[in-house]
DNA sequence: AGTGCGATTGACT
DNA sequence: GTCAATCGCACTA
C-alpha cells in the first residue's frame, strides 16, 4: 500500500542552491520500480554554488557536468570510485551550473526491497552516505539528466511529516573550500553520515 | 590514445 | 586508524 505523497512543482524549489539544500531536508526521494515503490525522507544534504572550488561545474560545463546546468529540479548523477553513484538536484536557472547533493534518507517504504540491493539488514545503515542513497534507491548512470519534477518514476515528493531541527556544518571529503557551512541535516535523525561531530 | 583520480565504502589492523 | 576496489571521464599530447 502506496502512501500518497504529493510531487513537489518546480515552482516550490527555491531559486538559490544553499536554499534548495536546506528546502529538501524533510522532504521526499521516490523511485517507482516495477517491483515496487522506494521511497524515503531525505536527512542530509550538501550545497555546491556558484563560484564554489569543491563543485564539479567550477571549471564550466562538460559532457559529465552538463546536468548541472540544466533547470531545478533535474538529476546529476556521477559516479566514483569505480563503485558509487552519487545523486544531485540542479539548482539554478538554466545555463548556471549548480547542485544539490543528496547525502542521507530515512527510509520509508519499499525497506525489504533496499536491504536486498544493498545486502544490509539495519535500516539505519541503508542510505547513510551518498554511495549507499543511490544503491539503495536503485539510482545510476541511466538517471542522469531525468526532471525529476516531471512525471517519472524518480521524484521529488513533499514532506511526510514535520521537518525536526535543522542544523548546518562544513560539507564532508572534499578538499577545497573545507570552511564553509554548506552541509545540512535533521538533528537528532539517526538516518545521517558523518561523524558525531557533524551530527550536533 | 594514454594517464590520473574522485562530493565513498567496507573490510581489516 | 588504514587501504584497496574499479569505472567514466577530464586532461594532456
Amino acid at each position: 500500500m502506496e502512501r500518497s505523497i504529493r510531487r513537489l512543482h518546480r515552482t516550490d524549489l527555491p531559486t538559490d542552491t544553499t536554499k534548495l539544500a536546506r528546502f529538501l531536508i524533510g522532504k521526499t526521494l521516490v523511485h517507482d520500480l516495477p517491483e515496487g515503490r522506494l521511497s524515503g525522507r531525505i536527512v542530509e544534504t550538501e550545497a555546491y554554488v556558484v563560484g564554489d572550488a569543491a563543485a564539479h561545474a567550477f571549471r564550466g560545463q562538460t559532457r559529465r557536468n552538463r546536468s548541472l546546468f540544466l533547470r531545478p529540479g533535474h538529476a546529476y548523477v556521477y559516479f566514483a570510485y569505480g563503485l558509487h553513484n552519487m545523486l544531485n538536484v540542479s539548482s539554478e536557472e538554466s545555463g548556471v551550473g549548480a547542485g544539490v547533493l543528496l547525502r542521507a534518507l530515512e527510509p520509508l517504504e519499499g525497506i525489504p526491497l533496499m536491504q536486498r540491493r544493498r545486502a544490509q539488514e539495519r535500516v539505519t545503515d541503508l542510505a547513510r552516505g551518498p554511495g549507499r542513497l543511490a544503491q539503495a534507491m536503485g539510482v545510476s548512470l541511466r538517471h542522469d539528466g531525468l526532471d525529476l519534477c516531471a512525471a517519472g518514476p524518480l521524484w521529488l515528493g513533499a514532506s511526510v511529516r514535520p521537518t525536526g531541527e535543522i542544523g548546518k556544518s562544513v560539507r564532508i571529503g572534499i578538499s577545497r573550500e573545507t570552511e564553509r557551512l554548506l552541509r545540512f541535516y535533521e538533528r537528532r535523525s539517526p538516518y545521517t553520515s558523518g561523524s558525531r561531530s557533524l551530527r550536533v
